[in-house]
DNA sequence: AAACCGGGGAC
DNA sequence: GTCCCAGGTTT
């Protein structure tokens, strides 16, 4: 053990956060945790670790739910490929691990959605294997402690960062040190306005020595925003309401969402009206217009419309599921939409044209 | 190596 | 508006 170890592990000790993961040891619960927060704020992701841990308190009761239920539970989360993979995995732990946690990064690794880090978080945290945890937490703090200012974007970059912090991993403490460094990176080594008076190792770091804690690390800047735009049908029949899943290869794979009409603009009233026409032929309606709502994803920027259009008798259309407004809430879909139906109805369509 | 996969909150 | 968050998969 070095100093910088034993400072930044007592450190944590002192100063680490209670949170519901860092109380257990079972190894389900860990992976678990790690998956949801990938990507994700602790403050978004724990009221979610909760609800898994309730509706799936074993690794068995997530393998033998179905993936729809798992999507409703993951609803607002994001990155839903991290739930269906989480289900994926659980399965195939139950079915070609005989129900048994696997205790090796080798085999941890094999889980779908289980990448270099998760691999190596689950079998530091739950098994104390000495692997080198990297996250973004780390991958700050010791892009500042070393002072390393070319593009964190870079593979190369990170490479680097990961061979350093290998190096000085203190064996046999590393699933303590682990957590203690992402935890400084959390509360101390913050992205802008570090707090380094309270930082237990500042008299370890490059960057504060040479005073460039605010341009390390260095990011290049993202892409810009594609644009979208969504006009959805939502079609109505008493209290029932019809949605479709959406296909593999976009967003929200899996999700239910309306009857969808992606053109290069928001549609008029009139347009929605020759378009309804169109999917539901000789069918009588009426159509009421939610507000725009603009919804920003890290790459994509969409325009969301939604038309409510009432009909006499279901149009037939394929693959269709009706949904009664009741079972709305439990429908696995895109966090936009609970937003939309919750505003206010606005214009009104004529009848017939 | 780069693109793609969400949603929310801090600034 | 910009950036980032206990990253992974696909191309």
């Amino acid at each position: 053990m070095t100093d910088f170890s034993r400072l930044v592990i007592s450190w944590f000790h002192q100063n680490g956060r209670d949170l519901p993961w860092r109380q257990t040891s079972d190894p389900y619960r860990i992976w678990l945790s790690e998956v949801i927060m990938q990507q994700t704020r602790v403050a978004q992701g724990r009221k979610y670790y909760e609800r898994f841990c309730e509706r799936f308190p074993a690794i068995n009761n997530l393998a033998e739910a179905h993936e729809e239920e798992v999507l409703e539970i993951w609803q607002g989360l994001g990155y839903y490929s991290r739930a269906r993979n989480l289900h994926a995995a659980a399965k195939w732990v139950m079915e070609e691990k005989e129900g048994v946690f696997p205790d090796k990064y080798e085999e941890i690794i094999k889980m779908k959605g289980v990448g270099e880090y998760t691999a190596a978080a689950v079998s530091s945290f739950a098994f104390h294997e000495d692997q080198v945890v990297v996250d973004g937490n780390v991958l700050r703090v010791f892009s500042r402690i070393f002072g390393i200012a070319d593009d964190i974007r870079l593979p190369k970059t990170r490479k680097q960062i990961y061979d350093y912090v290998r190096n000085h991993l203190p064996l046999g403490e590393s699933w303590n040190y682990n957590q203690s460094i992402m935890e400084l990176g959390a509360l101390i080594c913050t992205p802008s306005q570090p707090n380094c008076q309270n930082c237990p190792v500042s008299i370890f770091c490059e960057a504060r020595r040479t005073n460039r804690q605010a341009s390390i690390p260095f990011k290049s800047k993202s892409k810009e925003r594609r644009k979208r735009f969504l006009n959805y049908l939502l079609f109505q029949v008493g209290d029932e309401y019809l949605f479709f899943r959406r296909g593999e290869k976009d967003i929200w794979e899996g999700l239910f969402e309306p009857f969808l009409l992606e053109t290069d603009r928001i549609f008029s009233g009139h347009e929605i009206s020759a378009a309804v026409e169109k999917v539901a032929p000789n069918h009588e309606f009426s159509a009421f217009s939610f507000p725009v709502e603009k919804h920003i994803l890290s790459h994509q920027e969409l325009f969301v419309a939604v038309w409510l259009i009432k009909t006499q008798g279901r149009p037939e259309i394929n693959n269709g599921r009706w949904v009664h407004e009741k079972d709305l809430a439990a429908l696995p879909k895109p966090i936009i939409f609970s937003k939309i139906m919750g505003l206010k109805k606005g214009s009104t369509l004529p009848l017939t044209f």
